[in-house]
DNA sequence: AAAATAACTTGCATAATGCAAATAAATAGT
DNA sequence: ACTATTTATTTGCATTATGCAAGTTATTTT
């Protein structure tokens, strides 16, 4: 209650569990990090590698490989880029589509479960306020943005820009 | 705003790129699974391997493998219990519970930079609601714990103990 | 048009994962 | 007391994930 990151630990910790095995759709088994995939991918304008990877903090050669296991699920394309074509542009297929709107289904089942035990004006609250950290952690360099070197307690102001 | 699942998705992203490479401490480097579990022996009196492999959701061999190269860098030591000498008691070294404090007021550092970006109230209704949130997980049998099989759309009341 | 840069992919080499089987200690059944 | 079962943890693979260095193809610089 007093410590910060005690309430931190505990609430990713519970997350990650219940992003584990996250979602199983049909026959597709997902990972939790193939759902963020999907997801950002859905929710950008046919983002190209670079700008995923970037978003979701992975390493491009990682996330090259993801996304050529999600190719072969049939889940997305990879469009050449008209404009560049060094670039490839990534869209849902139609099952992918599916399975995205699908995972997006459970999750708010189960978020649902876990607001029941919450009265409507914690309900409120909760959601107001984990709106409200995203705001603030969007705004801090510091952490929850890509990370490129060593943050060590040195404090060295560098700039991988 | 409107979605439930839109907010945590971000939020668990972030907390995930926030953990990513979470901890250097003097010249150890810590993954968030690391930092998980000096945390969590730290938090509990003297857990046994099961107790913790079992809180975090992780799998007992590789917990296992974890914990030895956790006692290999010296930040952790297993203990036969006295009372079952099948188990192995878990606890910090001097050097772990250094590291463990350290990581935990590196983090506080970073989340006192997040909410920097709040009003005082502000801080005080999120940090309320993260608990009420973990409150409210915590009562959840559908997610959030450990689960075991899959939880497809078919629901089949399967008992694997 | 050659040189530098950029977006992505592939080659390793390493680390993480988990099921099945092994080991070792405790408990049950007789 | 003595074998049989269960329990806690470890090891043997076999699979998958990771990321750096180097490669390929396309674009931009000069």
């Amino acid at each position: 209650m007093t410590n910060k990151r005690e309430l931190f630990q505990i609430m990713t910790r519970r997350f990650g569990l219940l992003n584990k095995n996250c979602c199983s759709v049909g026959g597709h088994d997902l990972s939790a990090a193939q759902s963020h995939i999907l997801y950002e991918i859905d929710r950008a304008e046919a983002p190209s590698m670079q700008q995923v990877a970037e978003s979701l903090g992975t390493d491009i050669t990682t996330f090259s490989r993801q996304i050529q296991s999600l190719v072969k699920m049939e889940l997305i394309e990879k469009s050449p880029s008209p404009a560049d074509r060094r670039v490839s542009l990534l869209s849902l297929t139609t099952t992918g589509k599916f399975v995205a709107a699908t995972i997006d289904t459970q999750m708010n089942g189960y978020l649902d479960e876990v607001f029941s035990y919450l009265t409507p004006f914690e309900r409120e609250t909760v959601l107001r306020s984990i709106d409200l950290l995203n705001g603030a952690m969007a705004k801090s360099d510091r952490c929850c943005a890509p990370i490129r070197d060593d943050q060590a307690e040195d404090t060295t102001p560098n700039d991988p820009e």
